[in-house]
DNA sequence: AGAATATGTTTGACGGTAGAACTTAAGAGC
DNA sequence: GCTCTTAAGTTCTACCGTCAAACATATTCT
């Protein structure tokens, strides 16, 4: 038995419980397996009978959190009845940044059901204004699938969330102490919003689970995704790390030269001053749409463009660098515009990585580009919801 | 019921495991108790009923785990028996520094049985010679108690540890690539290790539970511990962050300035050329050894003092900020020679983090000094063990 | 001494999983 | 086309742990 924390249950657990639990754990197998499997096979990877495997499934049916879907590939024996996570249990993942608003639902199987996006200016509209239009969005992309059973709704926002309710402060919207659960209310017949998250940590969320409760390639990793800031994630274990109140990953605010560029956030030569995409875009002598051409410039051999790309490896490598060797974490998931740029940063950052990183001789520095999509936050918030549902779902009986 | 993440179990349960479990609960349940708690107690805290935590409990004391007092000051009704953790059941806990060794158990109710130390070379006699003298003095410190059941061992070292086993490099001792658990081999008659783990971590580890089972009043901190080096560690959720393969927590080694002093490390500007204890007497113009003298001069006011003091807070504020930002922390808790000079820089490190990191106006940082001593890993190691015990009490019988 | 009060114990009921025998539905071989 | 084989799914009983409620016990308060 693996050793678990201090952090134990408060109040014991009776046989209830006990068949919750189960009731989860066969879930979670199911979500987790590539290939959907039968009653018997879930027996075995779970080491329960055949008739208690026969008997939770059977529940999960009649639940609709499993679909039974008949083999395709004939073989010797009884033909068994495969299970796929339920099609129709669906979670609702909101996004609401400065210039747009996004609304996607998501199936437990990890199919998405629809998508809705309006382009509206949240800083003029402000919070009452801006919260109205995120209903609209949800409402229409909820209308689009009516067979639906939605299990609830999760909002993305590009700002430091506290407890999973609260936006302390999003600069990019100007919007500050919002109880964000309380100020949107109901959403779209879903009831209240189960968990507003930040952004970063939401796409983050969406590139650890493809699909709900598969855990993907990496299940440890640093993300960090640059657009007009710099915004990041620490995954630990397959879960997105919150801290204390929910204000962790703020690479983008990590020192890279404490005499460097001041920074709006009161400090001074932060990650964000070098990687967001104004700065780069400026030391590549490019304008900020034209991002995408410096990876061309540069490899032609462009003299601005490639020192532009030096100055984010070396920024990116002593950020990331002094990270890794904290947190003990050795995979890098770039996502927004320094995905775009990984293939020319790739080498070289994992290279300065290597020397500075402590641990790297034998766990070296891997870094990756996510296929990160502008909607990703708000894929991750869908997932989140739909973590409920893996997580216990016997709460939805 | 709270969102626990996909790393779900493996294996579903049965009643067995549903007592396994609830022992663990009823345990943990007075281990964390201030004031030792009768059978009607846990059955009101755990909401069970008092018949089943009476028989968990019947089963725990006739183990041993749990012992059974008479309550002290009288009242109404009849007289509870009190229950509190058993005071026989021991773990050893082991340090391996570069010029001694250290053995120290402890009970389960959190006292230390027994302590014994040796000064040695550990440098000069080299792997072999040095697990002798862990041996020798492992076995010292059991003999001395006799009565104690010892559950097991673990062991700090100063340096890097992956996967709780290998020693990967410690530079202080010029060990590298040991497997500890197989080259030290059964000890003082506990088996084999259960653990090996970083002088630092393992430091933490005891900050985190004065007591095994109570989680003190910091469930998350950074801990950052200066003498020769610096170490550090990650505590959240009243857990000690390890890392993918063991190596987080290198605080030390988070870069302060890309322009500063060379490390060993291969690095440039880490925090360790700024806060350990040669870099810092030299700054202040003292010998290492009178290093507390620093903190009567600044205090005094002389210059080299006062300007060794301003910029340890200074660089301790960039990494630590840097730190913040990214795990989402805000309690800082020093140890080692910096817990010596916490008193002078408590309030400026505050003040100046308060500036560096983002979300300080809503959770302001706070620094503390720990009371550590230089036998703190061997308590932690101790702990280790004993969190074994706790998790999974089940396991003894 | 008797009432009040709270702890701890006993008893039977309930619920969930384990185990083994049984049923069902296919392919394989003759 | 029949039987044999294989494997999935189902049924039934046994076992075990917790729950609920009544009971026994040991003290303080009146």
């Amino acid at each position: 038995m693996s050793v678990s924390g201090p952090a134990g249950p408060r109040s014991a657990v009776g046989q209830a419980s006990l068949r919750r639990t189960n009731l989860a754990t066969v879930l979670q197998a199911v979500c987790r397996s590539p290939e959907p499997p039968s009653r018997a096979d879930l027996a075995g990877r779970l080491t329960i009978t055949r008739a208690t495997a026969a008997r939770l499934v059977d529940e999960l049916v009649a639940g609709g959190l499993l679909d039974e879907v008949d083999p395709v590939v004939p073989r010797r024996g009884r033909p068994a009845r495969l299970l796929l996570p339920g099609e129709r249990i669906a979670g609702l993942g909101l996004l609401a940044e400065a210039d747009r608003v996004v609304a996607r639902v998501t199936s437990l199987r990890g199919d998405l059901l629809a998508h809705a996006e309006r382009g509206v200016d949240l800083v003029a509209l402000g919070v009452s204004g801006g919260l109205d239009a995120v209903r609209a969005v949800a409402a229409e992309a909820v209308a689009a699938v009516p067979a639906a059973r939605l299990v609830g709704a999760a909002l993305a926002v590009p700002g430091v969330v506290a407890d999973g309710r609260t936006l302390v402060r999003a600069p990019n919207l100007d919007w500050s102490d919002v109880d964000l659960v309380a100020a949107l209310g109901p959403v779209a017949g879903t009831g209240p919003l189960l968990e507003v998250g930040n952004e970063a940590d939401l796409a983050a969320a969406a590139i650890v689970e493809q699909v709900p409760g598969r855990v993907g390639p990496w299940p440890d990793f640093l993300y960090v995704s640059g657009r007009r800031g710099v915004g990041g994630a620490v995954v630990s274990r397959g879960e997105v790390v919150l801290g204390e109140h929910g204000g962790a990953g703020e690479i983008g605010h990590v020192c890279v030269d404490p005499a460097g560029p001041p920074c709006p956030c009161g400090s001074q030569g932060c990650l964000e001053r070098y990687a967001a995409l104004e700065p780069l875009a400026r030391a590549a002598g490019v304008a900020p749409a034209d991002l995408p051409d410096v990876a061309a410039r540069a490899l032609a051999g462009e003299a601005s463009a490639r020192r532009a790309v030096d100055e984010l490896a070396w920024a990116l490598s002593v950020a990331l660098g002094s990270v890794v060797n904290v947190v003990g974490i050795s995979t890098v998931v770039l996502g927004g515009h320094l995905a775009t740029l990984a293939p020319l940063l790739r080498q070289d950052l994992q290279d300065r990585l290597a020397a500075r990183v402590l641990g790297a001789r034998w766990a070296p520095v891997e870094v990756h580009a996510a296929d990160d999509s502008p909607a990703s936050p708000a894929d991750g918030a869908a997932r989140r919801v739909l973590r409920h549902v893996v997580a216990d779902p016997g709460a939805l009986f």
